[in-house]
DNA sequence: CGATCTACCTGATGGC
DNA sequence: TGCCATCAGGTAGATC
């Protein structure tokens, strides 16, 4: 569920509650939180070190912690498409469904992380985190030069929406936000990638950022399920400024007498204006 | 190499 | 009220 700006948000809230905090104990429960090695490798590696910093890399939550017999490790998260972080001030309050894993902070208060459909996962790894060395640039701080995405573009034929989604060609953008990021560039997403011309490719870069910083600075997209809600089980207030997505034939908010469409590409839903966008 | 499906899950919603 | 089909913010892996 969460794209980039929800993440950042979420990021946000943490790095005011964890740094210089330490680590007493961790839970995993659920076979599948953490699966890119032994789920107690989580509690070996995080019990007893201090939070040094967070940072994000596209989609991807990272916290980093501080040197134990001089190695240093990083602790990552991935919602996937249900995933929330929630701080908990008290670990006794009752755990909700879905709870698979729990780290606590220096005696009372909880990270706990909640996934129903058990998509997102947890690991442990060094701080270069080599498992993320496929992500392009992250498309809030390292997506500056129009150039860069044309040359991330070379040899794509899918829908430029498809492209778009591709974490391996620009990192952090997510099916709200694609539609969203189209939309203000003015373009459809079901035209070959391989054909956006120069001009296309600058409005895509400003556009994304445009997108992004908003959605960042209104904490994130909450739909109707509220499935995505800050560390502090908030909603956000992006979806009040969503142009089209989900928004199914409400009159274009250009006013140029274009409705609202939506349309699937590459199994996943688009919504877009057939007046402004070409 | 790139493009396109499919699987991984639970839960909400809408039609009958 | 069920019961069933469809859809959901994402990604990795298989296959062509």
């Amino acid at each position: 569920m969460p794209e980039l700006p929800e993440v950042e948000t979420i990021r946000l809230d943490l790095d005011r509650e964890i740094v210089g905090r330490r680590i007493d104990s961790v839970s995993i429960d659920g076979a599948r939180t953490v699966r890119r090695h032994a789920p107690e490798k989580v509690g070996r590696t995080l019990e007893g070190r201090t939070v040094t910093g967070t940072r994000r890399i596209g989609k991807y939550l990272l916290i980093d912690l501080s040197s134990r017999a001089g190695d240093v490790v990083t602790f990552v998260a991935h919602l996937r498409m249900s995933g929330q972080l929630l701080w908990t001030t008290d670990f006794s309050i009752p755990l909700v469904k879905h709870t698979h894993a729990r780290i606590r902070f220096d005696g009372i208060e909880e990270l706990r992380f909640v996934d129903p459909r058990t998509f997102g996962e947890l690991w442990v790894t060094t701080p270069d985190v080599p498992e993320l060395d496929h992500l392009g640039p992250d498309a809030l701080k390292d997506l500056t030069d129009w150039k860069q995405l044309r040359d991330r573009f070379a040899n794509k034929r899918s829908p430029l929406k498809t492209v778009l989604l591709n974490q391996e060609v620009v990192a952090g953008i997510g099916n709200i936000y694609a539609d969203e990021i189209l939309w203000v560039a003015r373009l459809r997403g079901d035209k070959a990638a391989n054909k956006t011309s120069a001009n296309a490719f600058k409005r895509i870069v400003a556009a994304t950022h445009e997108v992004m910083a908003a959605a960042v600075d209104a904490r994130g997209s909450s739909l109707r399920d509220q499935q995505y809600v800050d560390l502090y089980g908030v909603a956000g207030g992006a979806q009040r400024s969503h142009n089209v997505h989900d928004q199914m034939d409400e009159p274009c908010p250009r006013n140029d007498g274009g409705t609202i469409k939506r349309l699937v590409i590459g199994g996943r839903s688009a919504y877009y204006c057939p007046k402004c966008q070409r």
